[in-house]
DNA sequence: ATTGTTTCGTTGTAAAAACAACCGACTTGT
DNA sequence: ACAAGTCGGTTGTTTTTACAACGAAACAAT
């Protein structure tokens, strides 16, 4: 089977047999990623092997990465989603972000001297996980892969992109209060979306976990700000006001 | 004035005139950060001008960055000391980071797609700033820069570290109690610095900023962990018990 | 139809943090 | 030497949060 082709023998080569058809699935997949932004499908198709993609599947609730492992490798998510995750000593789950397809993840734990990875992340839907050498990719081949300097740069404003991403959370878990980490949140996801109204990824216990906050007091808070119309919300449709 | 030259030329080169010795004063600190690491002085020296490198210097106080202005320049500090911190609506500042010699900074806002600048950044002592015109590092030049090949492996695995630095921030501020984001930022001090015994480069306000909690609140928490035996410390030095 | 599960809101209580105000020890500048 | 400023600790009060426990609604499985 293919799949556990690639999930057992994660060394072998992205395109080996007369699997073109699903090969071309993965590769309109990762045409619309920010990795290979700009880049044709058969520029793709040729960098594969020179990147040595890897497939990996994984069932929902399985493990993809977890605490302590090292890594050597960029990680796109072709299908389903992921959480990235912390649990510390005593229990207390955070959500640290989640995982979309076509999203990245992993990335800040490539740089040598970085040690371990300090996140677990789990497959929250069945999904598949396509892995490139990142030395192959940094590493600027002289001829072979006219494309490969696109990808260099795609890579770096992704990184770039990401690290904004986490300096804003870092901006959601500087607020002190419960009330002004959903302000903060849901008004950058307002304006992240382009409407007041806008629905998020997190049910109620995962936007806690997300925000460090205890999910009953957010409940609780979410309601008071309701109640003096800042707000409305069901499920996890919100609209500000 | 060399510096008041550069202050007010943004675009002005960095080798122009008969300032040999001053610019040899920082390939020396450039050669020394991690940008620039494997590359010689000699080679710095000829990428200076193909890197479009501009000085900028700024008295302690200075803003270096304000929030809301937007940035096409990867940014080293060459000399002296920078706060990124950011203030809210109502004057809670949390100091994001500190930025020391060597250090890049900014890097979070060179991506097309990212908007304006979201922190300010601060002199806290008298700097010197060396920026480089992004699009020419992360375009490989085809003949001229032998070593920018080097280059852009360090700016990803700096990104990549500072990537993890960031992540390791979120693990303090996901805490939900002051104690446990004492314990999680001091432990891990301790592990880097490689010793139960070791120096914060933080006062107590900017300590609180940092974790974003109230001073007064943690120095009453530090007090009782050093009353139950947990630690002992001395200004800003620190010992694990 | 009923049983179990998940999700979300609610309540009461105990713990923790923020806030404000103040004090003493040290620096710094003049 | 002295005034002004900085820094860190302390105290008391108010606000906020965590925690635990429960209940209703929605949904899925048997």
């Amino acid at each position: 089977m293919f799949g556990v082709n690639f999930f057992h023998a994660e060394r072998q080569a992205f395109i080996n047999e007369s699997n073109g058809d699903r090969v071309q699935k993965y590769i309109t997949i990762l045409k619309r990623t920010k990795l290979f932004s700009g880049v044709s499908e058969e520029e793709i198709a040729s960098m594969l092997s020179c990147l040595d993609a890897r497939l990996r599947h994984f069932q929902k609730g399985e493990y993809v990465l977890r605490q302590g492992e090292s890594l050597a490798d960029i990680t796109v998510l072709a299908e389903g989603a992921l959480h990235i995750q912390r649990d510390d000593y005593w229990g207390n789950r955070a959500i640290v972000n989640r995982v979309s397809v076509g999203d990245m993840f992993g990335e800040a734990y490539l740089a040598p001297e970085s040690g371990a990875v300090l996140n677990d992340v789990i497959a929250v839907e069945n999904s598949t996980v396509i892995l490139f050498d990142v030395r192959r990719i940094i590493t600027v081949c002289s001829s072979a892969c006219r494309f490969h300097a696109a990808v260099i740069q795609n890579l770096f404003y992704a990184l770039s992109e990401k690290n904004r991403i986490l300096v804003q959370k870092l901006g959601y878990l500087s607020k002190r209060t419960t009330r002004e980490k959903l302000i903060a949140y849901l008004s950058e996801e307002a304006k992240r979306q382009n409407s007041p109204s806008f629905t998020i990824p997190f049910n109620r216990q995962q936007l806690a976990d997300f925000l460090s906050v205890d999910r009953s007091a957010m409940s609780k808070e979410l309601c008071k700000m309701r109640d003096e119309g800042l707000l409305a919300f069901e499920k996890n449709q919100f609209r500000l006001l």
